[in-house]
DNA sequence: TATAGGTATGAGATCGTTCCCACATCTATA
DNA sequence: TATAGATGTGGGAACGATCTCATACCTATA
């Protein structure tokens, strides 16, 4: 593959003048920059951007870093969705993007991020502590989607789930149930811990007291524990006990309604379900789910603006960016057509 | 952050010898080694990947490249987990990955990759044969997964799916279904042609004709075009004409399944329903779909170790790898419970 | 005792850019 | 006419590694 120097010797200058016309900087004549083009043009000279990075110090990659036990997570129906508006906002920003799932060894890729000598990093959902204080250790610039940290100072996007809780309850006492069960995923889990907030606190505020029988507490924020922690809670929850059902997304709702099904009892005549995050399936599936809707779109981008920010001004304004839930009305709550 | 030369300062060396140590090439005393590794663990020094790669001429990095324009490529169903496989084994051989999903620019990515001096590419799905000749252009080591072109001799990992196809037909058959509606998927996409021929062939081998009327072409791989694909030809499909629907791909079936469930068809009891790829969602729908299953686990995998060793010896023994498909009977296409 | 080969080390070229600096030429103004 | 500033160019030092080469010492063998 050709350089600079090739590109000098071929049209009759020197390296600094080729390295003029390709960067615009500085003077230079219309007869060289024509001449330099044309050479460039004819070799299919690519600009080679290790050896560029290695002189400005600055590779224009960013790091995603994910570290999930439970799902591979390109493909998870959430977090997918927010990396690919990562990729999105991030090639329109002319940053190549990293993709680094570690199933077990998070310490190891953060490593290699920084032997690559990433301009920044994403680190989404919850990842371990040590990890981040790692990461903190090195200087580079991060951003959080959808974590939680002590350390202060840091960007965080997130999504306003304690709203979205509150939403939750609001549809559903406005549709007049007042016995609800509710699903709530793994309370380590920021999100899943404030939805269930935002739920119970719209309950009390309301004088709708919700006991902690109707409480359960699925092991994973996945179909398969949704089912199962409702086929456990099958005797508490018994035909007419409750009319109603909240997951704290929407992947334990749709577990939750299959077992309903199985149980012969109909969704949303018999029993309303609800979920959280409004993935894809949620519209398709029979009957489509009611759900709040997190903005994934809105989360990956705004996560690429203030990482690109943090990388070129080395600070940001606002540290915490709070992204706004809407409620998303289907089938399985309602007895009209979607 | 410290470099080599630092390294070499604080430790009493010479930095030939800090580099000796970190490659294990050449010769080194114990008491240097000891140093030089102490002062490393102190400074918590990460090699530069850069400074490395510019000498080596060799950045450990591969480029994935997508282009989708119906679909938000990494969360999509099926290629997120090609995706999800090919990390996983990069990671463990290595390798960074840049992931590139590009719906309007492809040639601009695939030139951004070159700039980036990936040292291989993968390439997934469908390309337009000009992007394809525009990197082969410049050298760099490629495969391809799920795709096609006429340049020959390129690596290419695919699933056979033409015999899944016929082993779709002989499933569907041996529950004695003679009247099948198809829904096949783009034509000019490799998998949904050789999906629909491989099903065809079984048929006529069999001496079961499926005329013209009994295929729906819907114009995308998706669900919303299954289902509006299967509303237009419904007037042909009438109630009790025909006893199954085969649909090309896992998301045109259930778009298909949706619709029937709509005109208060039950499946499988009165319309048997059947997909291709074995996507998550398809075990958990209701009712869970029979489906032909792709091994995008092994996909990845396969796609990884071949670049691996394309970039290495610069050439490999088999150009095409076939993935066997695997027939998965759910309730869909059967009256027992999965 | 001379010498071959193993062990250990450091100097310095190299990879392909960017950018600072020196220098040359041209034009406008005092 | 002298000089300041704008315009244009090339040389060469970085950036942080790797790797070849020269050199030196030590040990074993002829």
């Amino acid at each position: 593959m050709s350089n600079i120097k090739e590109i000098a010797l071929l049209s009759g200058v020197s390296k600094s003048t080729v390295s003029r016309v390709i960067s615009g900087h500085g003077y230079t004549s219309q007869e060289a920059k024509d001449k330099v083009l044309k050479v460039i043009q004819e070799l299919q000279y690519k600009p080679n951007a290790i050896a560029r990075a290695m002189v400005l110090q600055r590779t224009h990659n960013i790091g995603i870093l994910i570290y999930r036990r439970d799902y591979p997570i390109v493909s998870h129906p959430f977090y997918g969705k927010i990396i690919d508006a990562i990729l999105a906002t991030a090639a329109r920003m002319n940053y190549s993007v990293f993709v680094t799932t570690d199933h077990e060894m998070s310490l190891r890729s953060a490593d290699f991020m920084m032997e690559k000598r990433v301009d920044g990093l994403i680190l989404i959902s919850r990842l371990e502590q040590n990890v981040i204080d790692h990461i903190s250790k090195f200087g580079v610039p991060y951003v959080m989607v959808n974590g939680s940290t002590n350390v202060d100072g840091v960007v965080h996007i997130v999504n306003r789930d304690q709203e979205g809780g509150r939403e939750a309850a609001r549809h559903l006492t406005g549709l007049g149930h007042r016995k609800i069960f509710m699903l709530a995923g793994p309370q380590d889990h920021r999100s899943h811990h404030l939805r269930l907030e935002g739920f119970r606190d719209y309950m009390q505020e309301h004088h709708l007291d919700i006991s902690e029988d109707a409480i359960a507490y699925p092991v994973a924020s996945t179909f398969e524990a949704g089912y199962r922690a409702m086929s456990e809670h099958w005797e508490h929850f018994r035909q007419g006990a409750y009319t109603a059902v909240f997951g704290t997304n929407d992947m334990i709702g749709l577990g939750a309604m299959k077992f309903l099904h199985e149980q012969g009892l109909s969704v949303p005549e018999q029993v309303a379900v609800m979920g959280f995050d409004d993935i894809d399936i949620s519209s398709i599936t029979n009957p489509p789910l009611t759900t709040i809707r997190v903005d994934t779109q809105q989360m990956g981008h705004v996560a690429c603006v203030m990482l690109d920010k943090l990388i070129r001004e080395n600070s940001v304004k606002e540290t915490i960016l709070e992204l706004k839930p809407e409620l998303v009305i289907r089938h399985s709550t309602s007895h009209q057509d979607t």
